[in-house]
DNA sequence: AGGCTCTCTCTTTTT
DNA sequence: GAGAGAGCCT
């Protein structure tokens, strides 16, 4: 068999790692050493060479975008249907695997997938109806303790709270919280995973159904795993062959349960396994190359890797000291506007951040150079209220007795269902046992003495006042007509019903302003994105036998997929705009020109993880991701004030730039320019007084000249003083003495 | 019930 | 600075 094609053009480690035996390997795979190719042509070489059936390889990504690009690739490569293949995300994966084995699973046919905001909304109900006080247990630390013992394998029953009263209040709530998930047949993010795994443990005949069928598997980012990922595929992989792929110095998800550790612990774990490293990267320049090295060789804990290049040094790194915030936007919109016009591509250019924050500013200065730009993360599509809200009703239509959907929209639009009634309807529906769903229909048909509160209630609780019984008697019927009208219809026929008849898309569209404009759009996306989803979702059947038990509709499909694939919104490497977005989610993309702006301290590193050296590190892993990303040009740029949060902070450079060899740096010096257009008086009086201008007062010493703000005699000026800190000081009186630049 | 304002908190990263 | 929640007025 010709097999040149699969290897061609492939430096010699990668071909060792795409023609290994067809026992365990271990990867390591620095940034840029073509890692994505080499687990495409490691399917293509199983297939092709191995003669591996299809349906035997599994290949597990983290993020959906990474899962689309694999299946693409591999389709190309391999010139056949990728159907097959199970090539997903862990969370894609175990969410298709419950779904076709629902009832081993102990979950309704129906269930839903809790986003992690509702999530939070659940979690928040169930400690109101413990009676726990909001400010003294925040609603996010609950969640996070139940996902983190979610992630890494534990029941409640498994939680030794140690008599702390920490972790006796967590565990109650994780109690009461899974609880309501078992009876509403609800599934968050990391139940999914853990869900699947029991399911493998629990069915001898339904794991060895699996394990015999995936007989390869290829795991990407393997860095990334948390140990309940890292069981799970120890579980499903235990007798076949695994290919790791991955790279502790891209370690960047520990405060998500992923750890290093398991790396060493899977070429420790599984049999016989080969280790390749690809430290050959095509992507930078020798001196993007050459600071990335020595900032990661900062950190302890690493399994030791060295990039290096065949190409060019090229350009310096460029570091910019901007004076403010505002001062670092306008940077780097100008110097992108001169690589643009300059003949590059909006889409060569990235402006990467620690936070999503970070971004307005920035998105700000583009804006005003007339530069287009596209925004990653922030809020997501399938995040936003209204999306939401629609996709509630289009889940009534599909499952009324979803308490989270009617709980959502029982009163948006409002229709004079309070606080007070919908109260009521829980109590109902608690007392018995039942949905909200079922609780509204029956208080609404008879209001009958049949059901009693508690003793000390009064009579009024026990019904409905006529008005809130109205109300939701016409809640009711609209989702019944709803239901009625949407029988036979396609999916966007019925989003659009949705959207109409409940009376969402006039909601939204008169908000006030443009929010209003950009909801009504954003509804009408949906529409579009209902029509576009027809058929081109393939439903998760398992080829190989083990009958999927029901055919779903495409309406419920299209539910999960708003639930899993959250974003969509993940880099468009193709797309002719600039590039917003973090750090984390600039993993795994290249760009000719990178900035990396707010480089300080307290933001990057952050100032949540400046306490444990793991997390310092993984926030230099973080950094060193973001260098890795830029392939001809580099900027760090820091601001030496900076408004974040509704409040001035005055930070450091980054310990990161100190990391870096000097003479692989150059500094970007603008002296005689100011950040913003001053007023008159300030310019009459002072002519020579900038912003960034040293200066000296009677009282407080040296300071740098941070800003300026008011006019004429009122003008105010902020100077950051090195012994007393900032001060903003009136201009007419404070007397400052001009002080020559060092 | 709903809408308004005021106050308060919480500020990282995301499948 | 924004979003959530409380309190007050209609």
């Amino acid at each position: 068999m010709d097999v040149t094609h699969i290897l061609e053009g492939m430096n010699d480690r990668q071909r060792e790692a795409v023609s290994s035996p067809l026992g365990n390997s271990l990867v390591l795979a620095g940034a840029g050493s073509g890692k994505t190719r080499v687990l495409v042509h490691r399917i293509s070489w199983l297939v092709e060479v191995e003669d591996v059936s299809p349906h035997g390889v599994l290949a597990v990504t983290f993020t959906n975008k990474a899962a689309s690009e694999m299946r693409h690739r591999v389709e190309q490569l391999l010139g056949i249907s990728v159907r097959p293949l199970w090539i997903g995300t862990f969370h894609g994966l175990a969410h298709r695997l419950l779904r076709i084995h629902w009832r081993e699973a102990k979950i309704p046919q129906s269930f839903q997938v809790l986003d992690s905001d509702d999530q939070l909304r659940l979690v928040k109900r169930v400690m109101k109806m413990l009676d726990l006080d909001e400010q003294k247990w925040p609603s996010r630390q609950a969640v996070w303790f139940i996902n983190t013992a979610k992630d890494e394998g534990r029941r409640p029953r498994h939680i030794d709270t140690g008599g702390d009263l920490f972790n006796i209040t967590h565990l109650r709530v994780y109690e009461a919280y899974e609880e309501a998930c078992q009876r509403g047949g609800l599934l968050d993010f990391s139940e999914l995973i853990l869900r699947s795994h029991e399911l493998w443990l629990e069915n001898d005949d339904l794991l060895r159904h699996y394990q015999n069928r995936f007989s390869q598997i290829l795991v990407d980012e393997f860095q990334d795993t948390n140990a309940i990922q890292y069981a799970w595929l120890k579980v499903l992989g235990s007798r076949a062959g695994l290919m790791a792929v991955g790279d502790d110095d891209q370690s960047i998800y520990g405060w998500r349960g992923a750890r290093v550790e398991h790396i060493q612990r899977f070429s420790k774990e599984f049999q016989g396994v080969t280790i390749y490293r690809l430290e050959q990267n095509y992507r930078s320049t020798g001196n993007i190359l050459k600071a990335a090295n020595a900032l990661i060789d900062k950190n302890q804990d690493r399994l030791g890797k060295r990039l290096w290049t065949a190409g060019e040094d090229g350009d310096a790194i460029l570091l910019y000291a901007a004076y403010n915030e505002l001062d670092e936007a306008r940077f780097i919109a100008e110097r992108t506007r001169e690589w643009i016009d300059g003949g590059a591509s909006p889409g060569d250019v990235a402006l990467l951040y620690r936070s999503n924050a970070q971004s307005r500013v920035l998105e700000e200065a583009l804006l005003r150079l007339s530069i287009p730009y596209r925004i990653y993360g922030g809020l997501r599509f399938f995040e936003r209220a209204e999306i939401r809200n629609a996709l509630a009703y289009m889940r009534l239509v599909a499952n009324a007795d979803s308490d989270a959907a009617v709980e959502r929209v029982i009163n948006t639009p409002p229709r004079g269902i309070g606080d007070k009634t919908v109260e009521r309807l829980r109590q109902h529906a608690r007392e018995q046992d039942t949905t909200l769903w079922r609780a509204a229909n029956d208080l609404v048909a008879d209001r009958g003495p049949a059901d009693r509160g508690p003793a000390d209630r009064g009579p009024a609780d026990r019904a409905l006042a006529g008005r809130a019984a109205n109300a939701v008697k016409g809640f009711i019927e609209l989702i019944d007509s709803l239901t009625e009208q949407c029988e036979g219809k396609n999916l966007e026929e019925i989003v659009r019903l949705a959207i109409d008849n409940s009376g969402l898309m006039e909601f939204h569209g008169s908000e006030k302003g443009e929010r209003g404009l950009a909801r009504k759009e954003n509804l009408e996306e949906l529409v579009a994105a209902c029509g576009e989803f027809g058929g081109a979702f393939v439903l998760p059947i398992d080829p190989q036998g083990l009958p999927s038990q029901g055919t779903e509709d495409l309406l419920s499909e299209f539910l999960d997929h708003a639930a899993l694939e959250t974003g969509e919104h993940q880099a468009d490497s193709n797309a002719s705009s600039v590039q917003l977005m973090t750090l984390h989610s600039a993993k795994g993309l290249e760009f000719p020109l990178v900035f990396m702006a707010g480089v300080e301290e307290g933001l990057f590193p952050h100032r949540m993880s400046l306490e444990e050296p793991g997390r310092l590190e993984e926030e230099r892993r973080l950094c060193y991701v973001g260098i890795t990303r830029a392939m001809k040009q580099l900027y760090f740029t820091y601001a030496e004030t900076r408004r974040l949060h509704g409040s001035e902070s005055y930070n450091k450079p980054s310990r990161f730039i100190a990391d870096i060899p000097a003479d692989l740096m150059q500094e970007v010096r603008i002296r005689n320019e100011v950040t913003r257009p001053l007023s008159p008086a300030w310019e009459d009086d002072e002519g020579s007084l900038r912003l960034g201008q040293r200066v000296a007062h009677p009282r407080f010493g040296e300071g740098v000249v941070l800003n300026c703000e008011g006019h004429g005699e009122r003008t105010r000026v902020e100077v950051n003083f090195e012994q007393v800190g900032p001060k903003i000081l009136m201009l007419s009186h404070a007397n400052l003495e001009l002080l020559n630049d060092s």
